[in-house]
RNA sequence: GACCCUAUCGUCUAGCGGUUAGGACACCGCCCUUUCACGGCGGCGGCCGGGGUUCGAAUCCCCGUAGGGUCGCCA
């Protein structure tokens, strides 16, 4: 039985990196039919809060990806699911404790400056990686010289090295699947394995992902949090679609693939060998290919939130007048975050419009043409898209001009912008009254 | 300083000894369209460099170079 995990420490914040690991872990694990499972590696106690347990829980969750082995919150005392429980590292000091004295005991490891430190060989270790293959470590020059390396700090606390892999054995990991900035400190990793008595796990490193310059991803880079894509509106099926298409391909020049799709396809076998650059233009066409298809319910409630964001709360709207203008930009936005800007001209009474813009359409010559137009409008007892659209069409074939003379103008009028939703389905949701206010009032300062 | 990994269009990638080096994003045209977007058609653009091996290398080997990672009483 395949057992894989993500093992995140809990810093405050999700790296897409590290999203994409778990993503990996995950498709490996449902690929196999294994299980997946969460620890979380809470050693550090200054740096951990449950907030920030949360933060990885939700970004895991809102991806889709889900643990069969771990906890159920983000409280380390809390429930979790699973036999190798704990799974927060801050609930496991016994098990390090004992194992930190079997290594004594058979001298695998001993005791310096107060700190314990493991035996480790000098002998250049050989580690075959699923994904990088066969290699072999040797030490560095500064390991020659002293080639052992701490497990438990003085102050009592073991370290990373060394509870990762105690916690890979006592859960029963097979598969470590993990970043590639962790393959040269396997060796350290296999050698505790094996003092341990134990076979090693199958490791598989994988590559890592880079700014778009190419330069390492860290905290402060746009894009490195997992929240980002939560906040600015980004599908977690595009997010997570992208992720996949990052070091891995299915080979069959298919870019839009469903999760399903992938679990089925996936093997670490096929994972790139190379770090790839994130390429923000690409998840965005992603996210336009998913948003698009989006059934209309989930596109209203996913709007509204962008809106609430902005801080326009259309719930002072009508539901219907809601509806039906955010109906007009469907499949017209890449994502939720440029709706505001997009559609923002329907929840608002004062519309600042750019006089320079507005000279350049509202001419002399134009503008008797769409005074009348706008009194055309005003005759309307009808206010629909396709009254709105003849009666536009018959005042600019009166006036021998082209649609677009009074077309133009009128969306600026009504809008304030240049592109928008189509114009005379807008201008059937803003209604008569809103219409021609707005067009008198450009007319006014034009 | 040492050790490890990597190297195909700007980016993500297909390719695993014989291909006009394919696709996608981005970009640029044209078409569609009342705007924008979508869609359609077309264009631009690549095997890091040098040696080998071979009848034949993007594919295999070596050396450079470049990028990334690691060498902590951080994780």
């Amino acid at each position: 039985m395949v057992r894989v995990r993500f093992a995140p420490s809990p810093t405050g914040y999700l790296h897409i990196g590290g999203a994409r690991t778990a993503l990996f872990n995950w498709l490996y694990a449902r690929h196999c039919g294994g299980r997946m499972i969460l620890r979380i590696e809470d050693t550090d106690a200054a740096r951990n809060s449950q907030e920030a347990i949360e933060v990885i829980l939700q970004g895991l969750r809102w991806l889709g990806i889900d643990w069969d082995e771990g906890p159920v919150s983000a409280d380390p005392a809390g429930a979790s699911r699973g036999d190798f429980g704990p799974y927060f590292q801050s609930q496991r000091r016994g098990n390090y404790q004992e194992r930190v004295e079997a290594l004594l005991s058979r001298d695998l490891a001993y005791e310096k400056d107060g700190a314990i430190r493991f035996r480790m060989t000098r002998e250049p270790v050989v580690m075959d990686d699923l994904v990088v293959g066969q290699v072999t470590r040797e030490l560095t020059d500064r390991e020659a010289e002293d080639p052992d390396f701490v497990i438990v700090r003085s102050d009592g606390h073991p370290v990373f090295h060394f509870v990762n892999v105690v916690d890979d054995l006592d859960m029963g990991i097979t598969h470590v699947i993990r970043g590639e900035d962790h393959l040269s400190n396997t060796a350290k990793h296999i050698q505790l394995f094996k003092a341990f008595g134990v076979q090693p796990p199958r490791y598989a490193h994988i590559p890592l992902i880079l700014n778009s310059d190419g330069s390492k991803m860290s905290k402060r880079d746009t894009g490195a949090s997992l929240s980002t894509y939560l906040e600015e509106g980004f599908l977690p099926e595009a997010v997570t679609n992208y992720l996949c298409l990052l070091g891995w391909s299915p080979k069959d020049d298919r870019e839009k693939l469903s999760v399903s799709e992938v679990v089925e396809r996936f093997d670490l076998a096929q994972v790139l060998r190379h770090n790839a650059r994130f390429d923000m233009a690409k998840l965005q066409w992603l996210n336009g290919e998913y948003l698009r298809e989006l059934p209309a319910e989930k596109f209203f409630a996913e709007a509204v939130r962008a809106f609430a964001r902005a801080g326009t709360d259309t719930n002072q709207w009508p539901l219907e007048y809601v509806r039906a203008a955010l109906t007009t930009c469907l499949g017209k936005v890449k994502l939720f975050s440029e709706l505001p800007a997009y559609a923002g001209f329907y929840f608002t009474e004062e519309l600042s419009l750019d006089p320079a813009a507005l000279r350049g359409d509202f001419t002399p010559d134009n503008k008797p043409r769409i005074q009348q137009l706008r009194d055309q409008f005003a005759r309307l007892a009808e206010f629909k898209a396709e009254a709105l659209e003849a009666t536009l069409k018959s005042v600019a074939k009166s006036c021998g001009v082209k649609n677009g003379v009074l077309v133009h103008p009128t969306r600026l009028a009504c809008t304030g912008a240049t592109a928008g939703p189509s114009l005379y389905h807008l201008i059937e949701v803003l209604g008569k009254d809103r219409v021609l206010r707005r067009l008198d009032a450009a007319l006014a300062t034009a």
